[in-house]
DNA sequence: TAGGCCATCTGGTCCT
DNA sequence: AGGACCAGATGGCCTA
């Protein structure tokens, strides 16, 4: 009988979380039924491999003579392998939880429709490519040229989405993502869904998208340089970043220009701007909240489908 | 069923 | 030695 109690409470609590259940179900397959790692079999299968490399007729292999595995060596190995396992798991989680906290801070969110990983990056990084614009040229957000930079080398589905905010008008989709927007987002109001064609993307007929579920968000610089302030605006779970921030980033950009103006990715990706003009590159100073001593990142460019057209659209 | 996306495991490398 | 990080491999889930 304690034992249909105990399994019952173990299923409730089990069923209580279908995420853990799964990661937890993924987790004790690979550890119990791999349990050891191939390496770990073949010491298992062959305890004597080395003896038989010696006295077979297979010639020596250079180097250290590979150590016995004892089972306690291979006890060792699989606890330190489990335990391995279990920090990649977790740093993965905090990855993700970033990733989230990311996708709360870009010009669309929504809970429905989940961006990618990678559609993640490549928006944020439009994003603050847009912005930059904006900030630089005194443009607006509303014009055609705002959404084509935050849509450009995106996918069809995540070009629907930010074009579905967009067409929404400019002031909602500067709404604060903690209002309710409902009524701004519903499609209805429009009487028609989004299929913003994303410029020269291939992309997979994902179809309209419904803008039932955005939340749309400001572009507020403030969360970026206040990281108490991003931690209690976005709610979110990771605690505020208290290292040494950034070196002032050049809001000249980061992508090197080739003498034609298109951005030249084969350099480094050291952080430079299309947009030099601004002045605004280098000022390691007066009240900036980056601070220096920590490497500057380097935005990897390959997150592009079209990396090398990415410029163009800037010079049409 | 194919393709995209994802979580996880794993072994290698680097660093402390 | 052990932890962090990384990239490749693998298998599951979902959608068109």
């Amino acid at each position: 009988m304690s034992e249909i109690v105990s399994v019952h409470g173990w299923m409730e609590e089990a069923l209580s979380s279908q995420d853990e259940m799964e990661r937890n179900q993924r987790q004790s397959a690979y550890d119990i039924i791999s349990g050891l790692s191939h390496e770990e079999r073949c010491s298992i299968d062959g305890e004597d491999d080395d003896e038989e490399e010696e006295d077979g007729e297979k010639p020596k292999k250079r180097g250290p003579k590979k150590k016995k595995m004892t089972k306690a060596r291979l006890e060792r190995f699989r606890v330190r392998r489990v335990k391995a396992n279990a920090r990649e798991r977790t740093r993965m989680h905090g990855l993700n939880d970033a990733l989230e906290n990311l996708r709360r801070v870009m010009p669309c969110y929504s809970k429905t429709q989940k961006l990618s990983k990678i559609e993640t990056l490549r928006l944020a990084r439009n994003y603050i490519w847009a912005l930059s614009d904006i900030l630089e040229q005194g443009q607006s957000t509303e014009g055609k040229g705002f959404l084509e930079m935050l849509c450009k080398g995106l996918s069809q589905p995540t070009s629907n989405l930010v074009a579905g905010c967009m067409q929404l008008g400019p002031q909602a989709m500067f709404l604060d993502k903690h209002e309710e927007k409902s009524h701004l987002c519903d499609s209805s109001l429009t009487g028609h869904t989004y299929n913003y064609q994303s410029p020269g993307l291939p992309s997979p007929p994902y179809g309209n998208i419904d803008v039932h579920h955005l939340h749309l968000k400001p572009p507020s610089f403030k969360p970026v340089m206040d990281p108490s302030v991003v931690s209690h605006t976005l709610n979110c779970t990771t605690p505020p970043y208290e290292g040494a921030l950034t070196p002032p980033l050049s809001i000249s950009g980061n992508f090197s220009l080739k003498q034609d103006g298109s951005p030249d990715m084969d350099k480094s990706y050291a952080f430079r701007s299309p947009y030099p003009a601004l002045g605004l590159s280098g000022s390691h100073g007066h009240g900036s909240h980056f601070q220096t001593g920590v490497p500057r990142y380097e935005l990897p460019i390959e997150m592009a489908y079209e990396p090398y057209q990415h410029h163009a659209i800037f010079t049409e």
